[in-house]
DNA sequence: TCCATTGTTCGAATATAATCGAACAATGGA
DNA sequence: TCCATTGTTCGATTATATTCGAACAATGGA
């Protein structure tokens, strides 16, 4: 079973984690994942965009190390990286997902 | 003596902040000033680049809320708005910041 | 084996951003 | 009044991003 390749967490950039957030319908698919709270395929959101729009940003929050994807027979699961983000930088996404939840 | 006009903190966006920040340029302006704690010139900022470059960057960060510019005399001076975007987003700019110094 | 399901990749069009030289504007001092 | 100082604005170029249809790939069930 191929897996998807994930940046280490050593590699990922504020910058970069800035920039995957910036747009705001990876965004909301970072606020859903966040408040599900559990994997999530990448046809659950529904967000009215074509799946080729989708993957594109699923391909970008994965290369920011936001979320990883794990294939499981035809389906792709998606989690949060929390805990790697929390711990090298601590209180970033925890801040910016309590935010979220409060707009 | 004309002042620049910033947005109300009510019309500041996370993801009009996520930008700004996701550019290296901008991250280590608000890094500076973040650190210097007083207001700054543009010119302060030896970041090797032409000052229409660097105004580019100023009027970005102006605009996401970030940054707050007085002018005095022919000088134009730069403060962060933290307590502002402290109150909207609590932790987000103080988690930022904290990463940068650390990193 | 066939095929529906789930996503990715490709390619092309469009949109947005970064860069920087040159011209411009406002200020204040000589 | 002249002019140096500090930034902004303009315009053009180049670079990056977004969007989405169509083709492709992998999986697993009928």
């Amino acid at each position: 079973m191929r897996q998807i390749k994930h940046p280490a967490i050593e590699q990922v950039e504020l910058t970069d984690i800035m920039y995957a957030l910036s747009d705001p319908t990876r965004l909301e698919i970072v606020a859903r994942l966040a408040k599900a709270g559990r994997k999530m395929t990448c046809g659950e959101f529904d967000l009215n965009r074509p799946k080729s729009s989708m993957s594109h940003h699923f391909k970008i929050l994965r290369s920011a190390g936001l979320v990883e994807t794990l294939i499981e027979g035809t389906e792709h699961m998606n989690t949060l990286r929390v805990a790697e983000i929390e711990q090298k930088f601590p209180g970033v996404l925890q801040s910016i997902l309590k935010s979220l939840t409060q707009a």
